[in-house]
DNA sequence: CAGTGAGCGAGCTTCCGCTTGACTT
């Protein structure tokens, strides 16, 4: 009897099927050691022999662990099937060193899908552990637990409380600081008001455009200049010329975990965890006819690669539903250089499984997660769409207006999407032809846009094209965020706490050379370096070691000053945060000579009722919400006057309510 | 309920990446 050992039960049977009689393919389920929490801070290091970790089983993996060795004990060759990428070498390396193997032939293989072809080569093609991947893998282990444990306890011992459960590590303060760069590039952004001139005509709206480059909507930052124009217009619009062209719109490359995660964002409002857990359904399978069916392949991928013997499959599907013409090319993403491509692309199984025979057996979620992965595997092997567009300029007096409008010439990949609509209006005026507006030309008033803030979708975007992370933990990073309350999601958008910017704060002044967007590439690069052999990991961990502890040193010493970014403007001192019991402050570094103390911004909740009662003590202001934010009945709601400090009335809300 | 102030320190936890359940939001 062999055995073969994979990572995720969800492969199991597929693979048994693929092997036959003589194979039981069991899992391990992830990593099933450790290192441990003990020793110097915890840290489970030997710092005397090279940093070596002190591993030990996770203590919710024990039965597995039994399970595995009750099945090697009935083999006699046992295969190590985990993934093929570094962490997949290093679950092998701890499995050969846990289980009790005996005597017993031990071999790792490996194939990156999971297909008859692929799984049966892998079978004849073993070979031994490669140590230098360990290697790599657990330097990034070391490194990664120094970072975090040594991190999160100072950040705690500066900025923390009994209440909140403080962390930092390599990536989550990565993400945090990308989310607190860009709320800084928000609030510097300075908005700008400019106008832009619309004439409105029965079925369209046509814009003033440059004269001399005609793709250019002219935008006024002065309202003086635009009225001038408006005073020049009359009603005649001439039709001067007609530029025919095309638009195309590129066919997707098939799902990644990233791309997948921000689809369902945007499409369906659908958070990265909800989604992740959705599509795990689909792998592991729904019964449909009393058959079990696993629907979709494996849901944390980097890669856009589909098997060749799925595209031959798609391929035919393709040809049968829309003709051969929709066939294009295999679409891949481009950006990708962190990708470690040890799956397929998140895809359908089979086509077979369509959507309306499946529909009747998945939950409404789980069929709109399915219908995303189909029609975007079916869409990345077609046509682009190309979009025929008419563009009509109209001179009034010397001024040129513009409009565009385009109509479907190939639908491509749309047909297996949203599909394309004809246009309801399309242009059929020949130049010369003269055309009145509904109404008299207008200005339109507008702002300049500034940078916007993440959605879990693009942060996970980012995150992907920076490499930080990975597919299996770009959905647990944000909660990680969200849980230690650095961030909270406001309308989709990922926005910053005061919490979350101390921290980010303190971790850039200190240690800005490790919580950097760079610095996980150049991480990788080393480890890179030790999985061909060219680099020891004694030496990495070491450098890298040495040079943290002369940073941690230097940190390490209190008072913690955090630095908000602003300046006292009653001394000029650096402003910077502190905490006290009641929550957070900002007040000026230089205390106790200068006791300045930023006063908070009250938001008043304005509430309809009583924003029209009038305060019956100056009777000048109104009552408005309040929250009280210090003493012991912080975070209390009651009624005081709109003109505090100078009018200090405030009523219960229970005693108002009796009032009335 | 409206005007705040760090430094001590027991015993917890904390990292990133693999994977599922067993638990509450």
């Amino acid at each position: 009897m062999n055995l073969v050992i994979v990572e995720s039960p969800g492969k199991t049977k597929t693979i048994e099927n693929f092997l036959g009689e003589d194979y039981k393919v069991v899992a391990s389920k992830g990593h099933i050691r450790d290192i441990k929490n003990t020793g110097i801070d915890n840290l489970g290091l030997d710092f005397n022999n090279n940093y070596k970790p002190v591993y030990a089983i996770i203590p919710h993996q024990e039965s597995t662990v039994r399970m595995l060795n009750k099945e090697v004990e009935k083999a006699s060759n046992i295969f190590l099937a985990t993934d093929p990428d570094r962490e997949g070498e290093a679950i092998s390396w701890h499995l050969n060193e846990v289980l009790n193997f005996g005597g017993k032939t031990v071999k790792r293989i490996e194939f990156n899908e999971i297909t008859k072809d692929a799984v049966q080569e892998a079978i004849k093609n073993p070979r031994d552990i490669d140590t230098n991947i360990f290697a790599s893998q657990e330097t990034r282990k070391i490194m990664d637990r120094i970072i975090g444990f040594k991190l999160s306890s100072l950040l705690k011992k500066a900025i923390g409380s009994s209440k909140e459960t403080i962390s930092a590590g390599r990536v989550q303060s990565v993400a945090l600081k990308m989310i607190i760069n860009r709320e800084e590039e928000i609030n510097s952004f300075n908005k700008e008001t400019y106008y832009e001139i619309e004439a409105q005509f029965r079925h369209f709206k046509a814009k003033l455009v440059d004269s001399n480059n005609p793709k250019k909507t002219l935008q006024f930052t002065e309202l003086g200049k635009a009225e001038s124009i408006l005073a020049d217009l009359d009603e005649n619009y001439i039709v001067k010329e007609i530029i025919y062209g095309t638009r195309k719109e590129t066919a997707p490359a098939p799902f990644t975990t990233s791309t997948l995660l921000q689809s369902a964002l945007n499409k369906y409002s659908m958070s990265s965890s909800r989604t992740l857990k959705i599509a795990q359904e689909l792998y592991e399978g729904v019964e449909i006819n009393g058959r079990h069916v696993a629907l979709i392949t494996y849901m944390r991928s980097d890669s856009t690669r589909l098997s060749d013997q799925f595209m031959g499959s798609l391929v035919n599907h393709l040809k049968r539903k829309y003709g051969e013409d929709s066939i294009g090319y295999a679409h891949k993403a481009n950006n990708n250089k962190s990708a470690q491509d040890a799956h397929e692309a998140i895809r359908p199984v089979s086509l077979k499984n369509t959507l309306e025979m499946v529909e009747p057996y998945l939950s409404k979620e789980q069929f709109k997660i399915y219908k995303l992965i189909y029609t975007q595997t079916e869409a990345s092997m077609m046509k682009d769409a190309i979009y025929e567009t008419k563009t009509a300029l109209f001179s009034n007096n010397g001024h040129i207006f513009s409009v565009t409008f385009e109509r479907p010439e190939l639908p491509g990949f749309k047909l297996a999407k949203d599909g394309v609509a004809e246009p309801k209006y399309y242009f059929n005026h020949l130049e010369g032809d003269v055309m009145k507006p509904t109404k008299e030309a207008y200005y339109l008033e507008k702002t300049t846009e500034g940078p916007k803030r993440f959605t879990e979708a693009t942060l996970i975007k980012e995150m992907e094209s920076s490499g930080i992370g990975r597919p299996s933990t770009y959905a647990t990073t944000i909660n990680t965020l969200k849980m230690r309350k650095y961030v909270e999601i406001e309308k989709k958008q990922v926005v910053p706490t005061k919490l979350g910017t101390m921290a980010s704060k303190f971790l850039d002044e200190r240690f800005s050379d490790i919580i950097n967007i760079n610095y996980t590439a150049s991480m990788e690069k080393e480890l890179d370096e030790i999985a061909v052999g060219s680099l020891k990991e004694e030496n990495v961990v070491d450098d890298f070691y040495k040079t943290f502890k002369k940073n941690f040193e230097v940190a390490d010493k209190p008072p913690f000053a955090i630095y908000t970014g602003e300046i006292c403007p009653k001394c000029g001192s650096k402003m910077s945060f502190r905490s006290n019991s009641y929550g957070v402050f900002e007040a000026c570094s230089n205390y106790p000579t200068c006791k300045y103390i930023k006063k908070q911004e009250v938001e008043q909740e304005t509430d309809t009722e009583t924003e029209l009662l009038e305060c019956p003590e100056c009777h000048t202001g109104h009552l408005v919400v309040k929250e009280a934010r210090v003493g012991k009945k912080r975070g209390n709601k009651f009624y005081g006057c709109s003109n505090y400090p100078t009018c200090k009335f405030t009523i219960d809300l229970k005693d108002y309510v009796r009032k009335k």
